[in-house]
DNA sequence: TTGTACGCGTTATCAC
DNA sequence: GTGATAACGCGTACAA
């Protein structure tokens, strides 16, 4: 019996003759270890929990992604995937999942920031990974594309094709990402030795209505390119271009980031900075599982971007 | 130590005064019963599995729609979701769900049917609770909108607004959704005594592009009104109306089905046949509870879908 | 290397 | 109405 215990559960001390017998009638019995004894003998549930904030269901691509591969990353790793859905404000939801033992850790999407109860979360002793980073906390373990990078990198590309005159729209105030960005944004500025039009940086919210809504602004000051920074709002700007009669990339490149753009015979394929999403749920479910057995995890994580081409970035530099 | 069991559980046999002071200490010392020692005692988990397939990467707003309300109604109940991934051919991940314990019953969206391994669920003894229909069987507990009624419906609204040739992009042959409201359609069509001309229904997949590439063939026909059996294929068919200069409602009226659109400043508000996806999500998730304890539930239950009006049907009754 | 016995936290069955 | 006590199925020290 503990032998069984043992042998199934690749621990050594058990004869390899004794083991494989074991397997065998293991497997002739279908048998397969009941999960709640498992977890009360053994302190772990296996099962992680996600929580990804009200917007998931507005649904943001950024978002199903999200979901759709961290539900992979933790089946790969025979790890349950909980929901943990916004209770609003009645936090004995909450309360519940911290106090039961139903999952062992939680994996927050930085959407959800703002939703007083994922402080909750960060607060307990309850292991955490955020995707994205945190606008107060810098004690929090953090996942994320290394967006300043990824930024930096795609203004980098409008300006090997000849731009100079870089127009940007940014996601809201409360979000890190959106100030990396920026930064990266900066960044490749000074690096070439450009100056920054202030006038060319609008203030978005990472919707769709709100790129459409900045695209007007922008055309009227007539810069060469556009970086949304997101994909959601580089199709609100290719929308409106649409209907303003600007073309797309004739009159002006737009570059995006996310790269979540469906990108059917439909849809204009939007050049935009690809999120490794396979990568960042592998990392995060990785580094949760691993705090869960206590071990050390680096606090900041940051995964490289790609550059993904669509057709809305014209050459200009040889023009 | 059992009556504090029974207390806390709301069962009777306790004195009302104990009863009182228990749940007084059970307040202060923040007492929650442990899930794992419950499930073990009780046999029964509390977490209600939910698989939606392949499709729900795509991101369809109908997936994520039913996926944050099932959430949303289990969480009501104090049960946990699991989401469970599509594995692929790999049914070892499935095997486990059905044989450690770990969920007491599973939610299947008919978008997963296709995937074989769905069939594995039905035929476990584990209770299943199918939101849309299964196109072979007909043994499994189904939970819906009312298809075959709200296109009829749908259709009905468009004839009591003065059209006569409708016509008509179908969902995929392997969605019982779609037969039915083609059904609709139909019977719409006789109980005004309307024959139905055959050119005008196009066969789609409920994909936007399909609706995109209906649109051509539909446009040449000339007809009175489109019905777009979902709201993809609509927005498709918006899109391409936009691109040929064809004015909708000017010249063609549309009518779609989910109302999933997001209605927002930017998009086209179109007439659609709203999901009652609350009150599924709610239906789905009692049901479900019901069947693990036992108790019997209706084979289908269909539920009534409302009109919601947009922009996209004129009234030309009057004209 | 093997087997025995205990504990995990709860519910359910009984005598009282 | 109340309170011991036995499961539930597994991991694991500990003794053999």
């Amino acid at each position: 019996m503990a032998a069984a215990s043992r042998a199934l559960n690749g621990r050594d001390g058990v004869d390899p003759c004794v083991r494989q017998r074991i397997q065998e009638v293991a497997d002739e019995l279908r048998y397969r270890p009941n999960r709640a004894a498992r977890q009360l003998a053994g302190g772990r549930s296996s099962i992680i929990g996600l929580t990804l904030g009200n917007q998931f269901l507005v649904s943001s691509n950024y978002a199903t992604a999200l979901l759709g591969t961290i539900a992979t990353a933790a089946s790969t790793r025979a790890e349950g995937l909980m929901l943990i859905p916004d209770s609003g404000e009645q936090n004995s939801s909450v309360d519940n999942f911290l106090h039961d033992g139903m999952v062992d850790g939680v994996i927050i999407s930085a959407m959800a920031v703002g939703s007083g109860w994922i402080e909750e979360f960060l607060d307990s002793p309850l292991p955490t990974i955020m995707i994205g980073a945190h606008p107060d906390r810098n004690d929090v373990h953090v996942v994320d594309v290394d967006n300043q990078v990824a930024a930096r990198d795609a203004v980098e590309h409008l300006f090997d094709n000849g731009h100079r005159r870089i127009g940007a729209v940014t996601g809201p105030r409360s979000r890190v990402d959106s100030h990396r960005r920026l930064a990266g944004y900066y960044q490749a500025h000074e690096r070439h030795g450009i100056a920054v039009d202030p006038e060319l940086v609008i203030a978005g919210d990472y919707s769709n209505a709100s790129g459409y809504e900045a695209a007007d602004d922008l055309f009227a000051k007539e810069p060469d390119a556009i970086f949304a920074m997101n994909d959601d709002m580089a199709y609100g700007i290719v929308k409106r271009a649409h209907e303003q009669r600007v073309d797309i990339p004739g009159d002006i490149s737009l570059i995006g980031f996310d790269a979540t753009n469906p990108r059917g015979p439909i849809n204009t394929p939007v050049t935009s900075m690809v999120q490794p999403f396979a990568k960042i749920a592998n990392v995060a479910v990785q580094s949760l599982i691993a705090l869960v057995e206590g071990k050390e995890v680096p606090r900041e994580q940051l995964l490289r971007s790609e550059l993904q081409r669509g057709q809305t970035v014209r050459d200009r530099s040889q023009a």
